[in-house]
DNA sequence: CCATGAAATGAGAGTAGCTCTCAAAAGATG
DNA sequence: CATCTTTTGAGAGCTACTCTCATTTCATGG
């Protein structure tokens, strides 16, 4: 649901041998120190996995790590999907209910994230709700999402992007379906994460009173 | 907004005499390290300012800096404004519209807010804005006041606090309110901060239709 | 008023995230 | 192959934060 890094999209480094031999040993890079990551917190747990240990699995220096992720951790929480969000919202039909289009897209962003990696997505929404820390740093990548979302309501609205009014909006929707992942987590992944969504965006459109 | 600890209401120690030394002594030494700090920060900035100069200033160890408050931003966003919301939400009539209800309550929080100490509040969302370890920690320190929300809410409507209509409401709530007062930080404190709200409650309510 | 117990404090060592610098290694270019 | 640029590694250094233990400070019952 955002990034901080213009992570290139989700392709396998081969398929591009257009860039050449420095890009893609940085591409890959970036993935070793990210599944290196992952599989020791999988192993060990968050906090008790450092810098040092995923460096060494890695194979890179503890040095590179902080190069290519500011903090530990951003190496959980980056992803890539506020562009492509972007990029289907700006895809749909301008005379679509805003509502309509906002289901939409939301149910395509999830099925593109579960289908690349379950587990991982899994283990993410874990971390959020277990990791102060990582819950902290995703709740800070939500504002870029919700630029993201400003700038695309204004698009659609011909509305400002800095007025409050789409800034307010633009959170709160944020706010509630941050709020159905962290509940699908705490749940233990129970049921389909879509179905929740759905329920989410009954409430951001219709408030509780029905 | 929030408060992790649970601070004493904002009376002056002296106020207090039936409590024994020893409790006195931890509320003046709790409020000289949020003194020292506040002082500290707008003299060099939050980054600059240390732990030990803190301490330093504040007339006590180190240590007992992290004994009274877990990090160094819980020193600058603690407050005590969330049992008191509750209990506003609490003294309202029953069949008072929700809305209704949560603007008054809303107004007056931020009247006491301000009227305490309004440069120090003024302070904090700078801090906010500038300091992303500040933001952070605010916004997760978000989802306790949201906690709150899902009980009023819960009370009012006789639904489950923790199901998940109630929690997606009440987080889209906070996060619409917290973008107004980023808003306000953002455009430099410039007019009155309730009239933000008041506005970011009209979307909130209406959505951006109108 | 003093003795005993409990709580708060200070001192200090230790961990780890993160930054910065500089020299060595590796890829790009002509 | 030579040169220039980018990436990397090594290591020093800072600071937030934790933990332990001895010392001081307050509370309490006699």
């Amino acid at each position: 649901m955002n990034t901080m890094t213009a992570t290139p999209s989700p392709f396998s480094p081969a398929d591009r041998p257009q860039l050449g031999l420095r890009e893609r040993k940085k591409i890959k890079t970036r993935e070793a120190i990210r599944t290196a990551t992952y599989a020791l917190v999988k192993e060990q747990g968050y906090d008790a996995t450092t810098i040092e240990q995923i460096a060494e699995r890695a194979e890179v220096s503890p040095s590179t790590v902080f190069r290519y992720f500011p903090t530990k951790e951003d190496i959980v929480i980056t992803d890539e999907f506020d562009p492509i969000i972007l990029d289907e919202l700006r895809a749909r039909p301008a005379d679509e209910p805003w509502m309509v289009t906002l289901r939409y897209v939301m149910r395509k962003a999830i099925q593109f994230g579960l289908k690349e990696d379950e587990e991982t997505s899994r283990l993410r929404s874990h971390l959020m709700v277990q990791v102060p820390a990582v819950r902290s740093r995703m709740m800070e990548s939500m504002s870029v999402t919700g630029n993201m979302l400003c700038q695309a309501i204004a698009e659609r609205t011909g509305r400002d992007p800095e007025s409050l009014e789409v800034r307010v909006y633009a959170m709160s929707l944020i706010g509630g379906l941050m709020e159905a992942s962290l509940y699908w987590a705490e749940s233990g992944h129970q049921g389909e994460f879509s179905d929740l969504v759905e329920r989410a965006m009954d409430v951001l459109e219709h408030g509780l009173s029905e």
